[in-house]
DNA sequence: ATATTTGCAAAGTGTTTGCACGTAA
DNA sequence: TTACGTGCAAACACTTTGCAAATAT
């Protein structure tokens, strides 16, 4: 369960390689998450893996999300009102887009040299560093 | 309700100067506001307003509130799980820092040259951009 | 064999809404 | 005077949890 997780692998691929139990439940979800620039709610997931899966759960569903997340293996987005949304792209850093209409989430690649001295640290282990930029979407500028 | 919000002014003040409608209600909710570096949740303003004015009702701070950011008084950050979080200081443009175990969030200046360009910005219609730091506060580090 | 994961349904948060009453302008 | 704000309680959306049955290793 702990070793390490080269990027060129699907996502289901990586976790098999961690070990970690797989089920078949894992195993939809997982598909369901593959791709670069998706940021799906659990419901979205759970709609995708359940195509390939009719018995599988949303709690289950949750649980997956949760333990992906805290594995690493997933950024959870919660910029927009509304329902969490999961980065599969946990690997690659990025920056993200989003709009403040409809909340879509666009990936970006990530701006150079966000970086902090001690002084504004405030005493914080900063462990990642993102931006976020707020703006309206192509579809919601038309509308 | 559309002149302009000098920033010297308390919250209150400002949105008397827009002439929005004040109540006793919108008042102890603006005071429980004040301050520089403040991200309370819905709850917390309740409370804190309550002290004042007793018969006040959540439901109320919540419109309150979605008022606040529909005018760009106040700014949402849900950054973290769980409420969300309220902070009034909209006009100076600042980051922040945000702990992955607690979820405190402290205020930040903002990075300096966070811009993007015509081709990073996918169409969008960029409004604001802000920098979150993730990491462990002072007092999780401690724990 | 057995420790883990699952599904279900119920409970838990956080937030919004519908409507009769109250009130600022 | 009257358009708008308020309180209440019920509804809502999203997420987590407890437990017995199922299953990966």
């Amino acid at each position: 369960m702990n070793e390490p997780s080269p990027q060129h692998h699907t996502l289901y691929e990586r976790l098999r390689e961690r070990g970690w139990r797989m089920t078949a439940q894992r195993r939809v979800v997982a598909q369901a998450l593959a791709g670069e620039h998706v940021h799906m709610t659990a419901d979205e997931v759970f709609r995708a893996a359940q195509a390939d899966l009719p018995e599988l759960s949303l709690a289950t569903v949750y649980n997956t999300l949760n333990d992906l997340v805290a594995m690493g293996e997933v950024r959870e987005v919660a910029y927009a009102r509304g329902p969490t949304r999961y980065d599969p792209n946990a690997v690659t850093p990025h920056d993200h887009l989003v709009c403040v209409v409809c909340g879509e989430i666009r990936d970006i690649s990530t701006a150079p040299g966000v970086t902090l001295d001690d002084d504004a640290r405030q005493g914080f282990e900063v462990l990642g560093a993102e931006v976020v930029y707020r703006g309206r979407c192509p579809a919601c500028r038309a509308a």
